[in-house]
DNA sequence: ACATAAAGTTAGATTATTCTAACTTTTATT
DNA sequence: AATAAAAGTTAGAATAATCTAACTTTATGT
């Protein structure tokens, strides 16, 4: 048989991309021991995929120093999260599921094989540039923009706001986020912030004013506006 | 650990437990050299599965005797045929592909985890009843109907009926009446019956007469009118 | 009825992914 | 610097799904 060439990777493989691009820290670094934990997988299985995906020039590797995936292994990686992403518009947009339900069912059909399937929610979707948690959807070459949005804990008082994204998509998180009726694209006025905690209050509209904590405003990432 | 108890399959076990399905005789049984040709696996290897399936209930076996779904596997694996015509249902009602392009794709999808998933298609596509095929699609419960319809070739001269189904969902045929703009839900008289070959002329409408060997007319199921 | 063919089974090997236990290297703490 | 802890590796085994080769049973065709 002919030697496998090109980029058709098991749902497995694919997790381990998802997550090494996730873990990367700003020298694209991963170690090991965080990799395994951030999978549940156990480290000796971690190592021995990690070696694998050395031989397949996915990852740059020595042994004892933390792993880095390659420009060919990041821009897969992306791929895998594009998908991720779109699926999880998908579900909301048009088949109407909660922000707080998706993640699961994506984690599943990002794995599906069929660019046919991706480029039609693409275009029913009118190609959207941010997930449902305002995560920016990485294009088909795996290119990905940084939003650069600002956490509301490092704004001033009276600064107006547009929330555009969390970084954390717990479920937990969200359903908090749902109880206060808190929505992607919601504006608001930094009314108050309690020196002693960084408690910040939030006037969202003449009606609804919100009291958060530096927990919370640590989570919610925000664009300024005026 | 605790033994596994409950319903839940690999793929794997899912394509075994369709194919079963499928092949099933008059009397629900199924020879393993068939098993192994349609899911292009060796028969040592269809073999081994078969007696695991029998560990577990999901089939009645006895060496170098054809097998036989028990209700409990008849039940799961109806489930899994439920989500695949579903999801090719909702492929072309609401993705928008072409009946031809949905079996690849909902092969893959069947397999998705989430309950939730598919009673959301079911609810937005109104709980149909029949896939993009004419195939029915069994309940949550496992349950099918069976619509009874008849071969086009076995109706007579003059007959009016409406196409409801294709026997065969092979690309060529779906290609084919693509090709000669069938639909399920036409309605046509059949106003010539060529007793030589069995070709039959169909009248769809005014500007519309088609041509078709016994061999099409074989697998068009149509249902009888007026 | 006997021989051959077809279908089905068993045995043993292979690949992918995972684990535990034991060992080594690196990092942190006294 | 010595020691302990943490991180990383290696070795060896387990499970699931697959294969080929060899064998057995059943069916078929004279
Ligand atoms: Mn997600
Ligand atoms: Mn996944
Ligand atoms: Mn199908
Ligand atoms: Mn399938």
């Amino acid at each position: 048989m002919l030697h496998k060439t090109n980029g058709m990777f098991t749902p497995i493989e694919e997790n381990y991309l998802k997550a090494l691009f996730s873990l990367a820290n700003s020298n694209g670094e991963v170690n090991v021991n965080e990799l395994s934990k951030h999978l549940n997988i156990k480290m000796p299985t971690v190592n021995s995929m990690i070696k694998k995906f050395a031989e397949k020039d996915l990852v740059i590797y020595e042994s004892y120093k933390p792993v880095q995936l390659s420009p060919k292994g990041k821009k897969e990686a992306a791929k895998i999260i594009r998908k991720h992403r779109l699926t999880e518009m998908f579900l909301v947009q048009v088949m109407g599921f909660g922000w707080e339900e998706v993640h699961e069912i994506a984690e599943q059909i990002e794995h599906i094989k069929s660019n046919n399937f991706f480029d039609k929610m693409d275009e029913l979707l009118d190609y959207p540039q941010f997930d449902p948690h305002g995560s920016p959807i990485p294009d088909k070459n795996g290119k990905v923009i940084n939003p650069h949005f600002i956490k509301l804990s490092d704004c001033k008082l009276n600064d107006n706001v547009i929330i555009k994204a969390i970084s954390d998509s717990s479920n937990e998180f969200l359903l908090f986020l749902n109880s206060k009726e808190i929505h992607l694209g919601n504006k608001a006025e930094i009314t108050g912030i309690e020196t002693y905690d960084k408690t910040f209050t939030l006037k969202f509209s003449r009606n609804k004013t919100e009291v958060f904590s530096k927990l919370v405003c640590d989570k919610l990432l925000v664009q300024k506006i005026e």
